[in-house]
Formats: C-alpha cells, structure tokens, sequence
DNA sequence: GAAGGGCAGATTGTCATACCAGTTGACAAT
DNA sequence: ATTGTCAACTGGTATGACAATCTGCCCTTC
C-alpha cells in the first residue's frame, strides 16, 4: 500500500525549525531572534519564506515582531493558545509525547459534564435528533472500533453545538485537532468508552428530557472510563520511555 | 489624555479584512477563495502582503491553501481553534460582542473547578507559597479594582501552573487574551468576585491542604458569583443592543 | 556635567518583477 | 475509451530596491 507523498514547502520548513527550537528552549524566551536577513542567509532560503514563517510564529503568538527593532522569543507557556497542543504532541523526532495526551485527556474530561450540561439546558428537539442519529449508527457498527471512534467524536460535536457556546466549539476544534493526530494510537485504548452505545442514548436522552444534572453527570462518567484507560496505557508505556533517554 | 496611536501595517490590514469577511459569512464556507494576484489588483497592496495575510489566515485555518489549486475559504465553526476568540470579541465596528463575553465566562466556569482540582492533587509547598503571595497583596490592595483584578488573574495563572497540565495552561492563555479586550468592562461587574480575598486564600489553603474536592468546590463558588453578575449585566445590555439594529 | 536634539546605522515593512513548481482541463494521439 | 501532451491557470520562491521605524551614540546646549 502506498502512502501520499509528505510535500514541505521552504515556508513550512523554516516555521518548524524555529517553533521546534522555540519550544524546546533551544532560543531561550526573552532573547533576540536574528535579524530576518540573518536567518535567509542562515537558512540558505529567501528573505520572503522567512517572513511568512515569522508569520505564523507572531500569530501563534511564540514570538513578538516589531518594525525597526529586533523581534522577541516570547514564552510559549505564558502567551500561546490551544492551538499549539496540536503542534506540540509530535515530538521533533516523529514520536507522540506522552505527557500532552495526558494533557489533552484530562482537558477532555473537564469540559465533556458542562458541554452535556449546557446542551441539556439549551438544546432542542432538533439537537437530541441529531444526537439519536449518532447513536443509532453506533449501534449498527458494535464491535467496528475505528468507525465508532468516529462516531464518538462526531457524537460530541453535535453536543457541542447544541451547547450554543462559540468557546466550547472552538475548545472542542482546538481539542479535536490534538486528538486527530494520536488518533490510532487510542483506538484500542479507549475501546471500552466508545463501544457502549447504550451510554450516548442515555446522554441523548437526558438532553432531550433536559435534564441537565443528569446529563453532566452521565458526561462525567462516560469520559472518566476513557481517562482511566488511557493512564493506565500511558503509565505502561512511559518507564520505557523514560529509559529509552 | 492622549491615546497611543494604532498603527496597522498593509499585512495586518488585509488580514483582518479577509477574517472579518470569512466571519461574517460574506465569503461563504467552502467557497474558492480569489486568486493571490486577483486579491492583490483588487485590494491595491503587494503580492508579499497578502501572502503574508493569508499564512496568518492559514495557521488559524480559516482558509486552505494548496500549491496549484484554487484556495478555500473554510467554515470557522469546524476548524478554526481557540486562539479566534480573541480576534472575534471585538466586532469589525469596534465595540464588543456580548455573546462572546458569555462565552468565555462559561467556558471558565468549566475549567476553573478542574484546575483547582487538579492543582490539590499535584501542587506543591512552594505553589501554595506562591498563591499565599497573591492573596498578601490582595489584602493590601482593598477596594482598589483594577488592582485586584490583575491579582485574580495572576492568582488564577499561579493556580495553572500548580495544575501541572499543557492543555490547561494554553487553554487558560487564551481565554484570558480574550479577557483582556473586555477586561475593563468587566471591572465593576466582577467587583463582587475580586473584592474577597478570604476566598482566595481559602483555595490556596486546599491546595496547600492537598484537599481536591474543597479546591474544586470553592473554585466553583468562586467563579459561579462572577457568571451570575455578568450574565445580570448582559441581560441588561442586550435588549439595548437589540433594539440598536 | 546633565539634558536634550539629531544624526547614523541597524532593523523590519513594502514594493515591483521575474521565474519556478504544481494543478487542471482541453485536446490530440493511440 | 484510454492515454499522453500541452497550455493556461494556480501558488511558491527568488532578487533587489526603497521606505518606515527603532536604537544608540555623538554633539550641542544650558
């Protein structure tokens, strides 16, 4: 089986290095970058790929570009957003940082019993339609893990969106997007999480019903499953990364 | 008294045209984006500009963009992350959009438990220093709001911190860049949360406690009397902004 | 000697132009 | 009907020049 070609334009090279070396603390925040002529003439590539890359840099706010004076590495910890997770869980070296799904789990689980909460509260006929879609085709794919992974995440933005809440929505994408790229890696993990439908009818359920204390708590628990599966896999899995170092 | 002038540059300009026009709609979802020398011709800026918008438009992947093809303009509310919600609070006329100022306030009533949670479970004796800290120059600042203001927010990024998680940390940096814009509006209307240091000092004494569930609670309470004095305040408003159209 | 103005050198910002590289679709050859 | 070719789009990269801005130093001025 052939896989597509990975094309990285000059652009994308140079945003990578800098990022990768921005958050590894390699440029140390606080201090100057090198002037953007300095950078062409180190890099070996053109002034205006450079530009586009500090681009994307200033709008992840990692670094601060200022007209006439030099630009600052700024502390990704204390100024970038959500956004960055999806860059940060694949290590420079290709391989998934544990310690982020950690991160992007636990995030998970807080906000999972508010958006079931605030889509109870807020949701109408027409959003627990929606939900009963997903669940049914869960029902019909029972033992197809990839397909009900799918499905679990297509059932939580329709939740999402019956939550009517901008942030949630663009937490939830910011969230997705980590997601996505460790997705294979969970697929058996979270088996037991995804291959229940019974609990998304009954989440269903409590949002058609309103019952918004119901619906945080079943929520809670649904992802509290997935957590604990995953710390276990993580806690099985990271003694042999660390002596790997 | 003198405002500080803004300064836009060409780049930033056309950036937040193309934005404000995705945002709103006028360039629809899905919908090919004009070409790169189109957008030039039709906007009156160099080529160099506007590739340069448009890799900041990339990176919040609010269009894509493919080497030989026609770019796309792309649906915000599925793929863009949570970084946007600063660059959406303030509409294109200047003044600040109340549905997002609910949003964020939301969306930290579902965060802010779970960190203090987690910061009882992970923080350590120097955490609960640095919290103490905060609360000090709480209690000598009374009254003055502005002050306690930045100190809540300071207490809260202390608070991140002792939480020990990625995700939390970029989540919270986003959420108060888009505090930020408003944070002046929200003075007076927080004042009932902020002027309290007692409540402050109680989370900092479960953390320091390692307490979870009591972290968590005050939290809670804590934020929940800043979502009811706004969501009072934004009933109040809306209607006139309603009637304003 | 201290304070301020102003110049020189650094930087980023913008521009014009040219050419390279990938995509698409029409069209001819097989 | 399938395949190969080519022309006309598209974005990607390169070069060089000039403008706008900031910084630090020197020099005048008091």
């Amino acid at each position: 089986m052939l896989k597509p070609v990975r094309k990285q334009s000059v652009t994308d090279a140079v945003f990578e290095q800098l990022r990768d070396q921005i958050v590894s603390g390699e440029l140390s925040p606080g201090s100057a970058l090198p002037a953007e002529r300095v950078l062409c003439e180190a890099l070996g590539v053109n002034r205006g790929s450079v530009r586009e890359a500090l681009r994307r840099l200033q709008q992840s706010r990692l670094v601060s570009v200022r007209h006439g004076g030099t630009s600052q590495v700024l502390d990704y910890r204390d100024s970038a957003g959500l956004d960055l997770l999806a860059e940060l869980i694949v290590s420079p070296g290709g391989s998934i940082d544990a310690t982020v799904v950690r991160a992007i789990i636990e995030l998970r689980s807080a906000l999972a019993p508010d958006i079931a909460r605030r889509a109870a509260e807020r949701g109408d006929a027409a959003d627990a339609d929606a939900l009963d879609a997903v669940t049914a085709r869960m029902a019909a794919r029972g033992g197809d893990l990839p397909a009900l992974q799918q499905l679990a995440v297509e059932f939580w933005s329709q939740l999402v969106d019956a939550a009517d809440n901008l942030a949630y929505r663009l937490a939830y994408n910011s969230l997705r997007a980590t997601y996505d790229q460790c997705r294979e890696l969970l697929t058996q993990v979270l088996a037991d999480e995804i291959d229940d439908p019974d609990r998304y009818r009954a989440i269903a359920a409590a949002v058609r019903g309103r019952d918004a204390e119901t619906a945080a708590r079943l929520a809670r628990e649904l992802v509290e499953r997935g957590e604990r599966a995953v710390k276990l896999a993580l806690a099985q899995i990271t003694p042999a990364a660390e002596e790997a170092r």
